[in-house]
DNA sequence: GCTGGCAGTCGATAGGATCGAGTGCCAGCC
DNA sequence: GGCTGGCACTCGATCCTATCGACTGCCAGC
């Protein structure tokens, strides 16, 4: 626990940095911050923070920057909440009171959102569609040898998934194995319907079969939805082409970045600062995320991925705000 | 046109750029080209070149690279076209044999797949729903408010769309309603439908009118899917980083890339080099484009993105085979 | 028409001087 | 005891200069 005066300083440290980018210096702080001493004393203040590892030199004779510790403790002591600007605010006001349709490309446009809001990216994580019951399921023939499975969840999200038909299927046979399927999985989770219980008519068993089979298969592929909304903006947060690259392939791995989220948010963290969140290339990074509830239950969750100097107040404000709205659209869907 | 030894040189200078990114100098095609003339010589053809647009020096005493216009006279005189090597052809193999499922997940991978052969940015755009006919409707509804349409389309791809209900609207109006729109949307195109007959229920009637609404309000809004693969590897092509920035940029915006690669499938050509496709912030890419054929018809595009000096032959191979191997496998969903 | 030779160009690299922002420390003051 | 002004020192950044070398263009000769 740092004093209030090291607390001031360290809070000057941090802002100063995350808008300028460069090591900050005694001087600088004696003017800008709240503290009304004189620069040696902020220096030596600034050697005990150092000792203590909240800041850190880049090299002799240069200003100090905060390190992950010192992030932390400006993120646990923020003295005043970010509040997003008027502009912003019906920014989102106006996205969320207009936008409407699937599920799917509501939250893909809410990542979109959230990354022009804060300027870094953002990423949406689907509702889960394990803890769905199916609402609908529909078997389609597209072909005489290929169909399609529907699935509509009480979630409004559709899952779907094409399959192989048995050499000898009618459309008897396909409308069958709809019914049996539609009454077999109607308000049940997708994930526990292993089996569907027999008929008696082998050839709907093998649709049943086929078609379950399918559908579970998509849903183990890519686990949960996400979206990534405004990778481009990392471009601008680094200068470095290669922590770029290094960040943007590892967004392109997302069950990497689902189990990040999930993670942080496990750990009850809201925020995950460089190294804390324990995904080697993504060190320069931090994380801010919020789950979404509908009905008080966490469902989902968005987050904003910025370097480590990134302004938290206004990342914590805007994924506050994302999330709630967010979740109280969904809940309309599934009211 | 250019004589035989021109043609030569020039040929050995983008590819001795295109490995290498450094200007070429004169002893180096001497050595490395079939040409055996000496480097004198070779200056003088290069002066030429140079003067008739195809090379340009970075500054006097440096050695040569392309312009957009060499690159052209290289693309479409290819002495030997490109093939994959040996791994690579397995990949794609495998790849297309092991993958199957839905229609969206086989675009979104093939991009990736795409992207993995060439170390470029790869992009995929989807069939187009316009032609495709209607196998399938339904109306599911998730709450009191709220219901889905979902439309199974004859290409194997599924589009949905949530919309509001009418306050009194009951299961067996919703029932009413998808077996209205299954006979009057059934193997139709979905842009063509748009009022359904009336059925003399109003109630019907007007959860017709809603969901056709809803559905061809999705049609138009992402007009046509695009799947983009491997944007990562933009950043390790350019080492700018605002380049990067702008070409991640653009490559979020959609409807540029998809009006691109129209754009560039439209006038006949495979390739775009550098300014060629008029997209002022990818003046530094090109585009390698091909159509993928269901029954002989183009339905939608495979492409890669990549530095103007990007490996041409390798590109317009893997493209090529992609595409050949995509579209025969989409046939096999709809055949 | 080709070639070897040669002068000239100019970016890249390395060494050296200078600058200045910033530090640590200390003696003195309240 | 804590704060402050002063001072010596450090070290990256910047600039200059010299040198190097990979080029080119040109020319005279074969």
């Amino acid at each position: 626990m740092l004093d209030e005066r090291k607390t001031a300083i360290l809070r000057a440290v941090v802002k100063e940095y995350i808008e300028t980018a460069q090591p900050v210096g005694s001087s600088h702080v004696a003017q800008s911050s709240e503290v009304r001493v004189s620069s040696a004393t902020i220096r030596n203040e600034m050697a005990v923070l150092e000792q203590e590892g909240y800041l850190t030199q880049p090299h002799t004779s240069a200003g100090r920057i905060p390190t992950d510790k010192g992030y932390r403790y400006f993120v646990d002591h923020l003295s005043v909440r970010g509040h997003l600007d008027d502009v912003r605010t019906e920014q989102v006001r106006e996205f969320f009171t207009s936008t409407h349709g699937a599920v799917e490309q509501m939250l893909s446009d809410s990542s979109r959102l959230l990354s022009r809001l804060t300027d870094y990216a953002a990423v949406v994580v689907g509702p889960a569609t394990e803890a769905a019951t199916v609402r609908s399921t529909q078997l389609v023939g597209l072909s005489s040898r290929m169909a399609t499975a529907v699935a509509v969840l009480s979630n409004g999200s559709v899952v779907n998934e094409t399959f192989d038909l048995p050499d000898d299927t009618s459309d008897a046979g396909l409308a069958g194995a709809t019914a049996h399927l539609a009454g077999h999985l109607h308000n049940r989770v997708l994930r526990d319907a292993a089996g569907a219980p027999p008929t008696g008519d082998g050839a709907v068993d093998e649709l049943c079969r086929r078609a379950l089979a399918a559908l579970a298969d998509r849903l183990s592929a890519d686990e949960t939805p996400l979206y990534v909304g405004g990778a481009a903006r990392m471009a601008a947060a680094f200068d470095a082409v290669e922590v770029v690259r290094s960040v943007l392939t590892t967004l392109e791995q997302q069950y990497v970045v689902v189990s990040l989220l999930k993670d942080v948010l496990g750990r009850g963290l809201s925020v995950a600062i460089g190294a804390e969140h324990g995904v080697e290339p993504l060190a320069a990074c931090s994380v801010v995320v919020a789950p979404y509830l509908v009905d008080g239950e966490p469902v989902g969750t968005v987050g904003v991925l910025g370097p480590t100097r990134m302004n938290y107040p206004h990342a914590l404000a805007a994924v506050e705000i994302v999330s709630q709205q967010l979740g109280a659209h969904l809940a309309e869907v599934e009211g």
